[in-house]
DNA sequence: TTGATTGAAAGTGTCGACAGTTTTATCCGT
DNA sequence: ACGGATAAAACTGTCGACACTTTCAATCAA
């Protein structure tokens, strides 16, 4: 694991930004909520320059986006933005167990192991997925590509905001999720401890792919292994889906 | 095709940043230049506010690094930094090919096909590099996923400054490259006009791979396909390199 | 009641300024 | 001549202000 490079310079827009990614994953500020940068200064007891800087900050990790007009609104999530999601962190995360397997250390094997013994133990919830992507955020951090880390953080807030959303909607965790869950990622340890880049990738594509049925089974229709099911598919019609009912209806405007 | 999303929100930063990438990447601005926001502001006729915003938006874009301090550099390139690019190329352009591959449609072949006609009359050097890149881009966006191209755009840029680099140190680009190019573009085009996701996926990987090897071969020796072959290198060394030579010592600070 | 109009309120984009800090240049002792 | 202390210059982080635009609400006509 290699330490993080670039020490953000420390300042109030990257304080202000950590709040209020806090507040926007927990679901304390709601998608589509605006987002006036005099209000969250006087709320911070800053000024405008830190809160606008913070803005660019969230913008860049997709937690925020902005209108034309120049407003700012925590950003919406529809089953498409989950499916894009999904598929991004296929593709980094792939690659980055991919470049993990070659390096990866007996050391790294404990700590995956006590992570998982944390898993068992922890409750199906909010907490368990905390458990969740901090081992996969350390297994992005084994890779020792600091630009995938990089852009591995632009979707992993998004996918925590989705997460959130997601279980207020489902009050009960699909209860076998946790076990299944587990089971896939003693599967990936057995590649990396084995140091099999590409078996690595394809497990944890495999991983990530089957997870997101269980959170949300009807965004998998237009999963990209699935993809050659849902054929000529043209833009903006997602095609037909496992399941009828869509739980990010709730979210769009 | 899907057209941007994000409209970004049309302002002096916006232009500023769009100025400054060009310096960047045509190599006006060296790596390791410092950039100071009053000397910028001056130059560009304006505060220091939009400059500020357009330094944000080019470190986002990995064109530029702050320092603790708060200063800000033009990114210096490294071997690694190349490796790091390429590697993140492969990762987000391979789930690009793949999704693409699914919602092909024949109009696309025809741009590809007219692109690649244009490669095989460009000359060597930036001229087809930049049909090159722009083919590219084309596949990303045929996918579907915004999140993915906005993610390549991060990567798109430092790989074209890296490009100008190297070019400007290999007086003479690898003749056959063009060649060789075209030809992966051919395979890449076959697989998605045949709709294959997962081989189309395999070959743009092996495409985008092969292909820094002409412009860059000493930097493949670390390259995730090639990483079964250099086991148990530990971070900070890279690994033994086919080619001794190290053109992007030229870029360290 | 409904719908368009108009004026007020609020918000964004940009600017200039200032305090604190870092960098650079000068000066002094050796 | 050289290295370190010191002063000057430059830069960043933050602030408050202002013009222009968008949004909202009250008003008025139909």
């Amino acid at each position: 694991m290699t330490k993080n490079r670039s020490e953000p310079r420390r300042n109030l827009a990257h304080d202000i930004a950590s709040q209020m990614r806090r507040d926007i994953i927990s679901g304390a500020l709601k998608p589509g909520e605006a987002l006036a940068e005099p209000a969250l200064a006087e709320r911070f007891g800053v000024s405008r320059a830190p809160v606008r800087e913070a803005m660019i900050e969230l913008e860049r990790g997709g937690l925020v986006q902005f209108e034309t007009t120049g407003r700012t609104r925590v950003r919406t999530l529809e089953e498409k933005d989950v499916v894009e999601i999904v598929e991004a962190r296929i593709a980094l995360e792939s690659m980055g167990a991919r470049l993990a397997a070659v390096r990866w250390t007996d050391e790294d094997t404990r700590w995956i192991e006590r992570s998982i013994t944390a898993q068992e133990k922890a409750a199906a919830g909010v907490k368990f997925s905390a458990l969740d992507i901090a081992m996969h955020e350390y297994i992005m951090k084994c890779g020792g590509n600091e630009r995938l880390v990089m852009l591995w953080q632009c979707v992993r807030w998004q996918f925590e905001m989705a997460l959130t959303h997601i279980h207020s909607l489902q009050q009960n965790m699909a209860p076998d999720l946790r076990r299944f869950s587990v089971t896939g990622h003693r599967k990936v340890l057995q590649t990396l401890a084995d140091r099999q880049p590409e078996m690595a990738a394809k497990v944890m594509a495999q991983h990530i792919k089957d997870s997101i049925e269980w959170y949300a089974p009807q965004a998998s229709g237009a999963m990209p292994t699935a993809a050659s099911r849902a054929r000529n598919g043209r833009p903006g019609k997602t095609g037909g889906h496992a399941m009828p009912v869509n739980v990010f209806k709730a979210f769009s405007k």
